[in-house]
DNA sequence: TTGCAAAATGTAATAAAATTTCATTAAGGC
DNA sequence: GCCTTAATGAAATTTTATTACATTTTGCAA
């Protein structure tokens, strides 16, 4: 993101021209891929020598050169979408498939995350007297990560996977707990009515689901996560990757919380396992 | 990474020249970027339009088209390099950080995995009489996350997070199983156990696990994950990511060896996961 | 094998694009 | 207002890419 937001920084000093043809980078840098130096001239309304100059002064060795890493600049911030996976791929192309869609989940996740809620999470989940995580399925798993990643704060923090117990322990909530659900769709039944039921009791209820779900609708707080597509039956389970990112995300923002001695803390439950270690 | 991947193929059936070059681009692409028709054509002892040709022929306007695409490419594949967090980083920072580092141990897991490897593992899966996925702290949730992708999978397919349940299901272990420990560090004293004792009753075993550790060499195969520096308290689990992972990259490969009625299961679970949505 | 058609490759010419040179113009300081 | 310096553009040059066409190689049927 170096070249779009350097030309788009009005501090800059530019010459005329150089501001011109830096406008017109900024307004639609995927058009420059396939342009010349002679056309973009043309359209700024400089000389093509100016076009030149205006890429080496920024540092590259020429128009074609400039357009390369304007190219790579490109595909860091925008990745490519995620193609399905045919039957008969090698298995070299399904290994990178999966890691493309896993990473353009990660990017989708990145900017649509809330930091404001974020950070309402973060505060709440300090403040409360217990914190439980509850999901069912796949989003089971992600709870228990959260519970195992948690529980070297000095928070009470539980994890439920079972939908009965999940109930006994809503019932049992007060505005002081918290309660986060998981749910990779946000429409799984049991975990909607178990966010109600919590919120009859006043208890904040985090959902770490897809945004504009029902059970989005029914928390406190939202920490979206793209359901993506979905539509063929290989597709890998993307977003369950990207839930788990949030919640490292939660915990270590939890760990930067902390007051200074928790450090120590931390170090103390290292020196611990190492005994478990060989 | 369609490209390189692409090029790499080699399956995919090419001219003899054609060979040539993309076995010049798969070298070193980088130095592709800086390369003109005309030295890359001496380089590789072709003519120049045969150069171009390969450009028009993969699909693109020409060699420079050739080059943007590349450069597009190798950006995605190399992320910046992970700053550790500070513990005054806004929270914006904090999140990107995390997504950043986390993508980079997913580029990393890729470049090292041995597709060799990943093969023979679906392969004796298919065959396995039982897999067994065996982790403890935060590899149980990865465990757990494997055997709930794998349900779906007629292979009678069990986890076990309780050192106790462990041992009692290694004793009891056949060559005709197959037991799957997963391991971030490779070091746990309890989960190299039990890959020893699987291995005395001549049961394979699969680590997804740090190469070069202990737990890797008591495994029979290992699909490697790399563990990362660590050295930051504040460090997130990437690698516990990269595992799930390769447990998509499992299950994807695993659905696509299943027969074509295999299909139909498959949307069955589907439509019967229905009922329990809203 | 031989002979033919089709594909692949190379040579040389051409076209396109980028860069350099040098003259001109605009901007800023005194 | 005049001079100096930086910025710009026109034209020429060089570099790079592409096209046209000739030649070679390859695959295949008789």
């Amino acid at each position: 993101m170096t070249i779009l937001s350097d030309l788009a920084d009005p501090r800059s000093k530019r010459s005329k021209s150089a501001q011109k043809i830096a406008a017109c980078v900024v307004a639609d840098p995927e058009a420059i891929l396939s342009t010349t130096t002679a056309s973009l001239a043309a359209k700024t309304g400089v000389s093509e020598p100016t076009v030149n100059r205006f890429c080496t002064g920024l540092g590259y060795k020429g128009f074609p050169d400039f357009k390369l890493a304007l190219a790579a600049e490109l595909a860091r911030k925008q990745p490519r979408i995620t193609h399905n996976i045919d039957p008969d791929d090698s298995a070299g192309k399904v290994v990178a498939k999966i890691f493309e869609s896993t990473h353009a989940s990660l990017c989708n996740t990145q900017d649509h995350l809330d930091l404001g809620a974020l950070q309402d999470v973060v505060e709440a989940m300090g403040n409360a007297r217990s914190v439980t995580f509850c999901g069912l399925g796949a989003s089971a798993s992600v709870a228990l990560d959260a519970q195992h990643k948690l529980l070297r704060f000095p928070i009470p923090v539980m994890a439920h996977t079972d939908i009965i117990n999940q109930r006994m322990l809503a019932v049992g909530l007060s505005p002081d707990d918290l309660l986060i659900c998981i749910s990779y769709t946000g429409r799984t039944k049991d975990i909607i009515e178990l966010a109600e039921l919590a919120r009859e009791r006043h208890c904040p209820v985090v959902g770490i689901t897809s945004p504009d779900s029902p059970l989005a609708r029914s928390c406190s707080l939202v920490l979206g996560v793209e359901t993506g597509e979905d539509t063929d039956l290989y597709t890998p389970m993307t977003s369950r990757i990207a839930q788990l990112v949030i919640v490292d995300i939660i915990a270590t923002c939890l760990a930067l919380r902390q007051p200074e001695e928790f450090s120590e803390h931390l170090r103390e439950i290292k020196r611990n396992l190492g005994k478990t270690r060989r």
